[in-house]
DNA sequence: TCTGGGGTCCTAGGACCC
DNA sequence: TCTGGGGTCCTAGGACCC
């Protein structure tokens, strides 16, 4: 099977047509090995030590530094497994201390922020910011990234790479390219590098490089001989749209520059709270199993009051160990749903050991348990007047115009039956009965 | 009573990200 | 013996309702 490539879209017209025109400008600053430079920033002698940060019970790395990279280390392999390894090129291991890292995190976004408010923080280590306001007060947008990556070591001590692009997609792959080929002293601006520089790069690096590309879809990809970026970069997205859905078509957009990802300034509310964890051995106890769980609740309940918010339903969960397929295996899950909202620990705890209690088999040796609270979120005012206006006054035209444009500005809202507001909301007002829940997401921006 | 179409509800599961 | 812990969004398909 053959991907027909749009009539004429080749590299010229791509060159004339596709790849600049859009005035925003995204620069992606991204902490390179973030937990090992952290670590090394309070101990400066592990400066050039082979070293990793290993996830909770010292299971598997979750950070590389450089030397360990280039022995061939993937990301998130078992300590057990690099032992041997480790001996042999002396490579130091540290327990991970996430406080630290907030903190390191914190720093770095306060130091962004000094160049614009227009900030996104996107994980710990990486920041996406808008520059195309700011860029006068430079030479050109290489050199503010060059800023940008000096006033974050000076203030912090920790190495960043900046890309830039016209999307955030670009501008990761931009970051990607700052990191990897040295020539770029870590700042890439792919929005001003000359289109058949940019090809070049793009026909280099593998397509599931790319931002939302993971295995599976680069897999995909693979069979249809779209190998590199470059190759993605010349099929049409509406084919795209056709064969793998909206978000590829959106990511295809994006890649030629047309932005379809706002920066999200303020971090929407949260949908859901996850406390879960591995056991350092298998239990097979319920008594064991309900005091992690208890655990795991109070934890949750705990991030659930500091962000002021309550939960309507819990989902509890056990599993075995997947990697041991010779064992019994066992995975199982249920939804117990709360009365009233609440944020009590004890009271969450009393219906997640009542879940456990419904979903436990004996006879299982156990590997990991956890407890997932739904959140409800705060409710635009204006929504719920509109909701209130929908229900006495029945759904004139006028009624859904307007909440169809409320909608597209909440993002996430619900539109059909005159309901508004999150689908958890929704749950929560009417025992379980939610309308469809529907994003605003078909809506692209055309190319223009 | 029969037939039927369109919309809604709900869950599971897949894919991705760091 | 030892294999992380968070999150998000999208789709499909069947039940159900009018």
């Amino acid at each position: 099977m053959v991907l027909p490539v749009v009539e004429g879209l080749n590299k010229m017209t791509l060159t004339s047509a596709a790849v600049t025109d859009s005035n925003q400008l995204f620069a992606l600053v991204d902490v390179n090995n973030f937990y090992v430079s952290c670590e090394r920033v309070f101990a400066p002698k592990l400066e050039g030590v082979p070293m990793v940060v290993l996830s909770n019970n010292d299971g598997c790395a979750v950070a590389r530094s450089a030397e360990v990279k280039a022995l061939g280390v993937k990301m998130a392999t078992p300590w057990f497994k690099m032992r041997e390894l480790a001996k042999e090129h002396g490579i130091v291991a540290y327990s991970s201390n996430y406080t630290l890292y907030g903190d390191m995190s914190d720093r770095v976004v306060k130091v962004l922020r000094k160049f614009t408010p227009q900030l996104e923080v996107y994980s710990i280590d990486e920041n996406f910011l808008r520059i195309e306001s700011i860029l006068k007060a430079y030479p050109d947008a290489s050199t503010l990234g060059k800023t940008m990556r000096q006033e974050v070591k000076d203030a912090t001590g920790l190495p960043v790479c900046v890309g830039i692009g016209a999307s955030k997609t670009l501008a990761k792959l931009a970051n990607h390219l700052a990191k990897k080929y040295p020539q770029f002293d870590g700042v890439c601006d792919v929005a001003s590098m000359p289109k058949e520089e940019l090809y070049q790069w793009m026909s280099e690096t593998p397509a599931g490089e790319v931002w939302g590309i993971g295995r599976q879809l680069a897999k995909k990809l693979k069979i249809l001989s779209i190998n590199t970026v470059f190759d993605l970069l010349q099929v049409s997205p509406q084919t795209m749209r056709q064969q793998f859905g909206v978000v590829m078509e959106r990511l295809c957009y994006e890649l030629r520059g047309v932005s379809c990802l706002k920066l999200e300034e303020v971090a929407p509310a949260k949908q859901q709270i996850i406390a879960s964890r591995s056991f350092g051995k298998l239990v097979t106890g319920l008594e064991e199993l309900a005091e992690a769980v208890a655990t795991h609740t109070a934890r949750a309940a705990e991030k659930l009051r500091t962000q002021n918010s309550v939960t309507g339903a819990l989902n509890i969960f056990i599993e075995t160990n997947p990697h041991k397929q010779h064992e019994p295996q066992y995975a199982q899950s249920i939804t117990i749903a709360l009365e009233n909202p609440s944020d009590n620990t004890l009271t969450l705890t009393d219906a997640a050991i009542e879940g456990l209690k419904q979903i436990y088999q004996s006879g299982f040796r156990y590997k990991k348990s956890g407890v997932i609270l739904n959140l409800l979120s705060d409710k635009p005012t204006a929504q719920q007047s509109l909701f209130d206006d929908v229900q006495t006054r029945g759904k004139s035209a006028d009624l859904m115009k307007a909440l169809d444009s409320i909608n597209s500005r909440f993002g996430n809202a619900v539109i059909r039956s005159g309901a508004t507001g999150t689908k958890q909301e929704w749950q929560m007002r009417s025992g379980n009965r939610s309308p469809n829940y529907t994003t605003r997401w078909d809506e692209l921006p055309v190319a223009r």
